[in-house]
DNA sequence: TAATAAATTAACCATATAGTTTAACTATTT
DNA sequence: AAATAGTTAAACTATATGGTTAATTTATTA
C-alpha cells in the first residue's frame, strides 16, 4: 500500500473489509493485514472493533447520504432532475456495489447508527422537491403524488438492482456483463418509465 | 415452546437467529437456547453450523420463491396480476419484515447458495408473462417494455421499501405506525403508478 | 421384560479472537 | 542529544465459540 498516514490506512482497509465481510465478518487480524500493519497499532489507534467499526461507518453515511439525495435539493426542473438522479446513481453504484447491502444490513443490526453524529436535516432537505411536485401537480403537468411515496418509488428502482444483483441475475438468467449494461441503460430507462407514470 | 419434533423445533429456531443475526452473527448456542435444548444434541441433528445454515437457507428459498413469483404465471390480465402482486407482496412481507434483506445479504457472501438444490426454470416461468408484454404492446395497449426491466422495476418498488425501511423513515421522518400505513397503501398506489408508467 | 437403539445431557476440548503488555526500534520534535 | 510519538514483533490473557465425548435417560423392539 502507498505511504498514506497510518491512519488513512487504516480507515481504507477497514472499510474494505467491513464492506465485504460485514461487522461480525470481519476480523481485527485482517484488517491489520490489509492495512499492512500490526495488530497492536490498530488498537493503539482505534481502542475497539466496535469503535473502528463506528469511524468506517459514520464516513461512509457522511459520504454516500449527501451524494444521494443531494440532487433533490437543487432548483432543476423536476425532469432534469429525475435524469440526472438515475445517472448519478448508477455511476456511484457501478463503483460502490456492495454498498447498499452492506449500510442497510448494518443500520438494521443497530437501527441507531445512523442518529449518532449526523444532522441528517442539514444534509437532506426535500423541501425543494416537495414544493415542486405540488405546484407541477396544480399545473396539470404531472399527477399528484406524495413526496414519500415519490422518493420511495425512485431510490427503489435505482438502488435495489445493485443490491438485489445476484438474485435478479439468476431469476432472469443473465450474465454479469449484460446485467451491467442493464443497470446502464437504467440510466435513461427508469427516468422514462417515471415520467410517464407521473403523467397526468 | 409447543412439543413440535426436536428437529422441527431446532429449523424454527435456527431461522429466528440466523434471520436476526445472520450466518456469521448467529451462535449455535443460541440456537440452541431459542429451541430449548442441548448444544450437543443441536449438532447431533446437524454436524456443523455451515449444515444447518445451508438447511435453514434452502427452506426460506423453497418457500419464497415460489410465493413471490408464483403469481407471474397465471394467466390473468396484467393490470389484474400486477394489482394481485402488490397486496400479496405486502402482506407477506408485513409478515416478514427481515427476509428480503437476510436473503440478500447471504446470496451476496456466496452467490453460490441460489443455485443448490433449487429448480428455479421450474419455480420461476416468466414465458407467460413475456408474452403478455409483447401482445399488449403490440395491440397498443401498453407501452413496449422488456420482462427484464419490468421485473426489476416492480419487485424493487415492491420489496426494497421493506429493506430499507430504517433509512426511509430516518430520511423522511415517518414513524413507525405511519410507515406501516404507507407500506398498506402502496398495494394500490404502485400498481396505479405502474399501470400509468405502462400507458401507451 | 430384557436388550437394543435413539435421544438428550453435562462436561470437556481445541481453536479463534479481541484486546493487552513489554521490550525494542525508528522517526520526529524540542 | 534528549525526549516524544509512532511502530513492530512476540508473547500473553480472557473469553467466546464450534465441535466432541462419554455417560444417562428415554423410547423401541425382540
Amino acid at each position: 500500500m502507498k505511504e498514506l498516514g497510518t491512519e488513512k490506512k487504516i480507515i481504507i482497509a477497514a472499510r474494505n473489509i467491513f464492506i465485504r465481510k460485514g461487522m461480525s465478518g470481519a476480523r481485527m487480524q485482517e484488517i491489520a493485514d490489509e492495512a499492512g500493519i500490526n495488530k497492536a497499532l490498530l488498537h493503539y489507534y482505534y481502542r475497539s472493533k466496535e469503535q473502528l467499526f463506528s469511524a468506517v461507518f459514520q464516513e461512509i453515511l457522511i459520504q454516500i447520504l449527501p451524494q444521494l439525495f443531494s440532487i433533490f435539493k437543487s432548483d432543476l426542473p423536476l425532469e432534469v432532475k429525475i435524469y440526472q438522479l438515475a445517472e448519478r446513481y448508477v455511476d456511484f453504484l457501478q463503483e460502490h456495489p456492495e454498498m447498499p447491502l452492506f449500510v442497510l444490513s448494518e443500520l438494521q443490526r443497530d437501527p441507531q447508527q445512523l442518529f449518532e453524529n449526523l444532522e441528517l436535516s442539514k444534509v437532506i432537505n426535500l423541501d425543494n422537491l416537495k414544493d415542486q411536485l405540488i405546484s407541477e401537480a396544480e399545473k396539470g403537468n404531472i399527477r399528484p403524488i406524495s413526496i414519500e411515496q415519490f422518493m420511495i418509488n425512485i431510490v427503489s428502482m435505482m438502488v435495489f438492482p445493485f443490491a438485489a444483483r445476484p438474485m435478479f441475475q439468476r431469476v432472469l438468467s443473465i450474465e454479469d456483463e449484460a446485467y451491467a449494461e442493464l443497470l446502464e441503460s437504467r440510466k435513461t430507462e427508469v427516468p422514462k418509465f417515471f415520467m410517464s407514470a407521473l403523467r397526468p
